[in-house]
DNA sequence: GATTGTTGAATTGTTGAACATTTTCGCCGG
DNA sequence: CCGGCGAAAATGTTCAACAATTCAACAATC
C-alpha cells in the first residue's frame, strides 16, 4: 500500500481505536481529503485498506461508516477466536514464544497495579496475540491482529465496569502457567473457559 | 466496493485461478486499465481488493504482483487450514449443514466418475467449505474462501499427477459419515490425518 | 392526514490528465 | 567487468470534471 495512504489508513485505525470517531459515524470523503489534506482518491484507497480489516463497512453509493458490531457479530468473533486460540494453544509453542505470553501476563500485572486500566486492556490484547503467535502462522497472526482490533471496537462500552479484567488476569496466569508446564490440553481447557464467560460478560454489556 | 471496481477485481480473480495469470507475473496498471476499459484509478481499487485476499502482493513503487507462494507459505496455509476446520468440525453441525457437506462429497464422486479432474477439485474445495461453514461464522467463511482461493495458487501443479483425488475422495467420505453419526472427534481425527497428508504432497510437489 | 411523486442539492463513483517520485535499464567511461 | 549517468517507463498522488445515486424537502393526490 502506498505511503500516504497508509499513513491516511494509521491515523483512522487509530480515531476509531481511540473512540474519537464512534460506531456508526460516516466519513466522508471531501471533509476527510481536506482535513488530512490529501486528495479523495487516496482517502478511497484507506478507506479499501479499512473496509478489508472489517473497521469500516462500504455502503454502495452511500459512503463508508465505522463499523458497528451486532449482538451477533460479538457471538461470531468468538467464533473465530475459539478456532484460532484453541488452535495454538493446543499446538504448544517454542521456549522464546511462551516466554512471550508470560510477558504479556505480567505486563497485565503491572498494569493492574498502577491502576491502568487503558493498559490492562492493551496487556490483555497482547496476551492473546501471543497465544495466537505460538503457531508461528504469519496468516494467523494477521487475523488475530484484525479480530482483536474489532473488539476494540466495543471495549469502550464493557471496560466501563471496572475491575472486570481483574478476574482475567487470574485466568491469563492459570493459562499461561499450564503451558510453561507443557500440559496445552489443559491450557486449552482453561482458555476455552474463559473465552466462554468473556463473551457472556461482552454480550450482557451489549444486550442492554 | 464500487461497482466497475468489483467487476475488475472479479476478472482478475478469475483469470488468476484459472491461470490465465500465473504466480509472479507483474500487473501493470495502464495496460489493464487499456485492455478492460476503466481509468488507472478503478484498476488500483481492484488491486487493494485482492491485495487483502492475498492473491496479489503489492511492492511499493515496484507494482503489484500475482501471488507466488513459497514453500514455507504452504505451511502456514495449512497452519490456518488445521485451526478453523479441525475447530468446525469439532463443534458439529445443523441437519442442514451436515447435508451441505454430503452434498459436497456426492458432487466429488459424480465428477470422478465423469473423469473430470476440474470438477474433482472444485468439489473438494467445497467439502472443506462446507466443513467451515458448519461453524456458522461469517468470518470465518470468508475467512477459508479466502485460504481456498490462495490453495488455487498452487493447485495447477499439483494437480498435474492424476488420480491424487481419489484418495482424499474416501476421505472425504470417512469424514462425512463420522459427522452424519455425530462422532465430531472422530471426524476431526480423520481431517487431521487428511490435512496432514494433503500437506506433506503439496511440499513434496512444490520441492521439486 | 398519509402516501406518493418530483425536484434539487449533496455525496459517491468514475474518468482523464497532469505532475512528482521511484525504478529500470541501456550505455559509457574507466 | 562494473559503477555511475541519464533517459524511459512505471507507480504514486493530485486535481478537476462529470455521471450516477441518495436523501431530504416539498408538492400533489387520494
Amino acid at each position: 500500500m502506498p505511503a500516504v495512504a497508509t499513513r491516511v489508513a494509521s491515523e483512522l485505525r487509530l480515531q476509531i481505536a481511540e473512540g474519537a470517531l464512534l460506531p456508526g459515524a460516516k466519513l466522508k470523503e471531501e471533509a476527510l481529503s481536506e482535513e488530512l489534506g490529501v486528495s479523495r482518491n487516496t482517502v478511497r484507497e484507506a478507506f479499501a485498506e479499512l473496509a478489508s480489516e472489517r473497521l469500516v463497512v462500504r455502503q454502495p453509493n452511500r459512503g463508508v461508516f465505522v463499523a458497528s458490531l451486532e449482538v451477533s457479530d460479538i457471538h461470531d468473533v468468538y467464533i473465530v477466536r475459539r478456532a484460532i486460540e484453541v488452535s495454538a494453544v493446543r499446538g504448544g509453542g517454542s521456549i522464546e514464544s511462551i516466554a512471550a505470553v508470560r510477558a504479556a501476563v505480567e505486563e497485565g500485572k503491572r498494569a493492574a497495579k498502577a491502576g491502568d486500566s487503558e493498559g490492562l486492556g492493551s496487556a490483555n490484547a497482547h496476551f492473546h496475540g501471543a497465544l495466537v503467535a505460538m503457531a508461528g502462522s504469519e496468516r494467523l497472526n494477521v487475523i488475530m491482529s484484525q479480530v482483536l482490533a474489532e473488539m476494540r471496537l466495543f471495549f469502550h462500552k464493557a471496560s466501563i465496569d471496572g475491575g472486570f479484567y481483574q478476574d482475567y488476569l487470574a485466568d491469563n496466569d492459570q493459562i499461561c502457567k499450564a503451558l510453561e508446564a507443557g500440559d496445552n490440553d489443559l491450557a486449552a481447557e482453561r482458555l476455552l473457559s474463559y473465552l466462554a464467560r468473556s463473551e457472556e460478560h461482552q454480550t450482557a454489556v451489549h444486550a442492554s
